[in-house]
DNA sequence: CGTGAAAACCCCTGGCA
DNA sequence: TGCCAGGGGTTTTCACG
């Protein structure tokens, strides 16, 4: 873990590269007011020292014809142990993230689906898996996402 | 809402541009064997109707000095609209995303923070605003995101 | 919708302040 | 750390199947 120094130069191309992560080093120096092998320099070390951790597309998954997005609260057994709380919810192709939770609630886990019986037979599945002891799903109507 | 066809190559395309948003159109033909030009078209093609959203980087947000997430469960009174709702939540800039939601709960609020004092302060916040009627705050202890 | 080729642009490296 | 400069690769557009 070495010591990650990120100076205002660095957010500055991080806040140009989460608009757009397509951006070509000359555009992005051009804004920041450096050269572009300087950019690129920077990228590659934010790259290297795990500050930036990838690059992805965003997509609409309403028009890939999985309109549904839910998260589902879930209670395990007192036996179960975290690694195993995760693996049991990522199995399920139609989980898209699992946050463990400190509080009474073990985990939150959001999930896309095509529509609404499928949501039922992903909460099925999830209830039948390891150690559920409850669950309690949440349906996304809307969602705002900053920038 | 152009109808949206969206084949094979065009998937193989998506999957490709999720491991890595940066990669170049040359390193995609070949990869799904199209030429340079016929993939940079596909491509084009998504983003023009909406299929492709966006292309942003993913950043460890813990080295940049906001170790902390949470989630917050929010219950608004009932004269609050929704886009009230998200209004008063994305106006702070510890919130990353809001999510409204169907049964009694309204919205679920993820907010990154840099340590517990901050937290609070952000919840604080949150309660005040509008027309709060009740919050429950879930700390994220760890998280997996799909590949 | 696909290819292939040409011009423009960008990347990337090396050398130096 | 930063800039400049060059050769090589990529992007982008075009005409065409």
């Amino acid at each position: 873990m070495p010591e990650t120094e990120v100076d205002d130069l660095d957010h500055a191309i991080l806040r140009l590269l989460h608009e757009d992560a397509r951006r070509t080093y000359a555009d992005m120096a051009e804004r920041v007011g450096l050269s572009t092998a300087a950019t690129k320099r920077r990228v590659d070390r934010m790259r290297e020292s795990g500050v930036i951790t990838g690059f992805t597309v965003q997509v609409d998954h309403a028009r890939l014809g999985w309109p549904v997005e839910a998260f589902s609260e879930i209670r395990y057994a007192g036996t179960a142990s975290v690694s195993e709380i995760v693996d049991s919810a990522s199995r399920q192709p139609e989980v898209q993230a699992v946050y463990t939770l400190a509080g009474d609630l073990d985990a939150l886990v959001q999930v896309r689906v095509r529509d609404l019986a499928h949501l039922q037979e992903v909460i099925d599945r999830l209830r039948r898996n390891g150690t559920v002891t409850g669950t309690r799903t949440l349906m996304v109507l809307g969602r705002w996402t900053r920038t």
